[in-house]
DNA sequence: AGCACGCCGACT
DNA sequence: GTCGGCGTGCTC
């Protein structure tokens, strides 16, 4: 029999299925792993079995297939269905099949490669040879009985000399490697500096190498207080590398060991399951999707429900129709911190049915999750974005909760979009889809009121209440009346009123770039990160100043580097605010929560308890506020800067803005009290802003699509992107100028013709340059049919193969987000 | 990517 | 003779 097999090493432009002789001693199924041989020195590398055929199928000529070596998978590990997602992932993301592979399975399930070297039988080391360090590792081997784990001569060797060693040994034929894979269940683990000598030694290192050497001295400093602290946190505030520390671990001023990382403890336990009352609307809702959950194709529907509509009621209801029909749900969730609610009522409902999946769990937890669905021990999975491929049994319905979230969209190797994983899977399995959402994408609302989605609505409030009254506050002519502060008058009032009442507040901040970046008062320079095209940021816990990509960091300069001026902070971050209430609101609690005070310790649910149950009047925030949970004392909720994400590059801006503006002003009035929403911005007049002040969703959509339309963004056209990068900007640049050109060339030809496409750039990416590597990229604005997709996979196949671009990248993004 | 193979100039 | 560097081609 033959296997036709991917192979984890094959990279973009040679990935392709490979077919190799399944020996008699084995028996394999498509969706298990095997060990091959594979390359002209056949090292082994894992692959995954997607199809076994009868003999007969050789190549005529050539040489006989290889065989596999040995199964690592008892049974077969991806479903057929699996399997096919996977290729659906490879298609549409532009990856290896090995890397959708690596997204649908958990960590827990991936084997370790590890090499042995083997003297080969009467090998001798021949004297005309001039090569010291191969023959040291050479005797060393012998020693060792002629045998050894590479781990073990990594302790005598210097990693990169071992290396070329070995190289070397084997070329001569010396010796020979062997690959086995060992299965690898570890938890994260981090790296702890632990110091090995007295306070009082390690304080007299600090000082007598304060000059020669200011970062060693102030991390020994560091450490000398804490005695042991987290690598990275000594790092960060000393300024250190890990180099630094090795240097140190040398002199023995300090040892490192590893410790695991523990993760968050588990949400509190359940609370009684409440009965489920629908109003009408819900009532409406859930009975068309119910009906639909009983059709042999169901597809995809859109439940658009305003904010407090109690889309939740409508899909436990749902879950529960499915679960009766003896098949799986699945429940994507674009944040599990920020979802405990939810959390608890699943599990009040369904207890032990209930599988919760998150990037936050162990290793060993996530994959003991995987494997309890696989076996049908859990139907009813809520998770993030990966949960989408969870391998639940007979799956019925798969939910996209709020559907229009940017963290459905994987940042890394296959890049794709839960939403639409969820959208195809459905299909696929015949499940239904729904994606829900107070504040829909255009795309989907699109798809919706097109017919290729159902729709349900809900426009009444669960409680009956009305959505708050919002107030636009022209923030410009604050400046002109002489409020300068980020606190406007009105919204000053409001707060107060508030205080005297003695009910509390929601402030959003939306923060983005400018935030924290420092400029001269003077000459108005900027200090950059030397590598990348990104302003530095100032981070007040180590005063120092960081590159959110590339982590590089330095000491804050004193005075302005280029003209000696004071430097100062610009724009408005959730620190300036808190002491400008401070200041305005003298002795008033504020509550901040950004990405600085949540941590592992003090988790989003914890900081929500302390609002809800200490009162605290005023919570200033990020993101996290605007979502949250809800809060029956808060009468009044404030977007402080309503207009930063309106002018990102994304086509998505308006949406975003939105769909954010909806949130906060819902935040607002969620009790018996009602509630108001203030919103400030520099351009009351604008559209997006006004929709969204009066929560008018339809009205946004009408005017948003023919503007899509005219950029030729989704819904009416995909976004298809090619970056390119590379060490030298010329080459980066003359490369993508270069595959512009053969791809319009190709666009012309007779065999494209019925395509709608049209090119746009190269033009520099959003952040032009990464860690001394600059970037570019071309857009493609299509019609994003299949026949364009293998045009542009073959182009950049064969852009890697094409030796005149050597040095420089290229990779494919559908609508991403930068 | 990762590796072998072949060709070339340099060094002993 | 031998070594290392680099360009080329292939992976069942």
């Amino acid at each position: 029999m033959i296997a036709r097999i991917a192979v984890a090493s094959a990279v973009f432009s040679m990935d392709k299925p490979f077919d190799y002789r399944i020996p008699d001693s084995l028996t394999l199924q498509p969706g298990q792993r095997v060990r091959v041989p594979f390359g002209a020195s056949n090292r082994r590398t894992e692959g995954i079995v997607l199809a076994v055929m009868p003999d007969g199928a050789e190549r005529p000529d050539g040489p006989a297939f290889k065989p596999v070596e040995a199964a690592l998978d008892p049974e077969p590990l991806l479903s057929r269905a699996a399997l096919h997602l996977a290729a659906f992932v490879r298609e549409r993301y532009f990856c290896t099949f090995y890397d959708a592979v690596r997204a649908i399975l958990p960590a827990g399930v991936w084997f370790q490669p590890r090499d042995r070297y083997t003297l080969a039988e009467n090998a001798a080391w021949d004297d005309r040879w001039r090569n010291p360090a191969a023959q040291a590792v050479f005797q060393t081997l012998q020693t060792l009985g002629g045998a050894a784990e590479e781990s073990a001569l990594r302790a005598q060797f210097e990693a990169e000399a071992l290396q070329r060693a070995l190289q070397y040994l084997r070329q001569k034929k010396l010796v020979t490697c062997e690959t086995s894979h060992r299965r690898r269940v570890n938890d994260k683990t981090e790296r702890i500096a632990v110091l090995a000598v007295p306070a009082e030694e390690a304080r007299r290192f600090a000082q007598s190498h304060q000059a020669s050497a200011p970062v060693q001295a102030a991390a020994m400093e560091l450490l000398a207080t804490l005695g042991e602290c987290a690598c990275k946190e000594l790092c960060y505030y000393a300024g250190a590398t890990s180099a630094t520390l090795r240097r140190l671990e040398k002199l023995e001023l300090l040892t490192l060991r590893e410790q695991e990382v523990l993760p968050p403890p588990p949400p509190a336990a359940a609370a009684d399951p409440k009965p489920l009352l629908l109003t009408p609307q819900q009532q409406a809702a859930y009975d068309s999707l119910s009906a639909r959950l009983q059709d042999a194709s169901p597809g995809t529907a859109l439940l658009y429900g305003v904010t407090g509509s109690g889309k939740t009621a409508v899909y436990l209801r749902l879950i529960d129709d499915c679960l009766t029909a003896g098949r799986g749900a699945i429940v994507l969730v674009p944040e599990i911190a920020l979802t405990p609610q939810l959390l608890r009522q699943f599990s009040a409902r369904y207890g032990a049915r209930v599988a919760v999946l998150h990037s936050a769990l162990r290793i060993s937890e996530r994959y003991e999750t995987w494997k309890r669905i696989r076996s049908g021990d859990a139907d009813v999975v809520l998770g993030t974005r990966s949960a989408v491929f969870a391998p639940v049994r007979d799956l019925g319905l798969l939910i996209v909760d709020e559907e229009q979230e940017h963290t459905y969209q994987s940042e890394n190797a296959p890049r794709y979009h839960a939403r639409e994983v969820a959208i195809y899977r459905g299909a696929q399995e015949h499940a239904l889809t729904v994606l829900g959402s107070a504040t829909p994408t255009v795309e989907s609302m699109y798809r919706a009121v097109t017919g290729a989605f159902g729709l349900c609505r809900i426009t009444e409030r669960y409680n009956g209440r009305p959505l708050p009254p919002v107030e636009i506050v022209d923030m410009k002519r604050e400046l002109r009346e002489g409020n300068a502060s980020i606190i406007s008058e009105p919204l000053l009032l409001a707060l107060r009123e508030n205080l005297r009442l003695g009910q509390q507040s929601i402030l959003y901040l939306n923060r983005r770039g400018t935030s924290r970046m420092l400029a001269c008062v003077e000459c108005g320079s900027v200090p950059m990160c030397p590598g990348c095209s990104l302003p530095l940021t100032y981070h007040h816990a180590n005063g120092r100043l960081m590159c959110h990509i590339c982590g590089h960091s330095e000491p804050m300069p004193a005075r302005c580097p280029v003209c000696g001026g004071h430097l100062r902070q610009i724009g408005c971050g959730t620190q300036r605010v808190e002491e400008q209430l401070q200041n305005l609101l003298p002795g008033v609690g504020v509550l901040r929560m950004d990405a600085d005070t949540v941590s592992a310790v003090n988790t989003h649910e914890k900081l929500f308890r302390r609002f809800r149950e200490e009162r605290i009047p005023i919570l200033l925030g990020t993101q996290m506020v605007a979502k949250g949970l809800d809060f029956e004392n808060v009468t009044l909720s404030a977007v402080l800067d309503a207009d930063l994400s309106l002018y990102a590059s994304d086509y998505r801006a308006a949406e975003t803005t939105f769909s954010l503006i909806a949130q906060v002003a819902g935040r607002a009035g969620r009790g018996k009290l009602g509630g108001r929403a203030i919103l400030q911005t520099m351009t009351p007049q604008n559209q997006t802003i006004r929709f969204a002040a009066e929560q008018n969703y339809d009205a946004f959509f009408e005017a948003e699509l023919p503007l899509r339309q005219l950029r030729g963004c989704p819904p009416y056209r995909d976004l298809l992107t090619v970056t390119f990068h590379g060490r030298e900007e010329e080459r980066v640049w003359q490369a993508a100028l270069a595959f512009r050109a053969r791809l319009d060339g190709l666009l012309h030809s007779e065999f494209y013709r019925g395509e709608t496409a049209a090119v746009l750039g190269p033009a520099p990416a959003s952040v032009a340059r990464i860690n001394y590597h600059y970037r570019c990229r071309l857009t493609l604005s299509c019609v994003n049919t299949r026949r364009l997709r293998e045009l542009l996979a073959f182009l950049v196949r064969e852009f890697a193969k094409d030796r005149s671009f050597r040095g420089v990248g290229a990779f494919v993004d559908v609508n991403g987000r930068e």
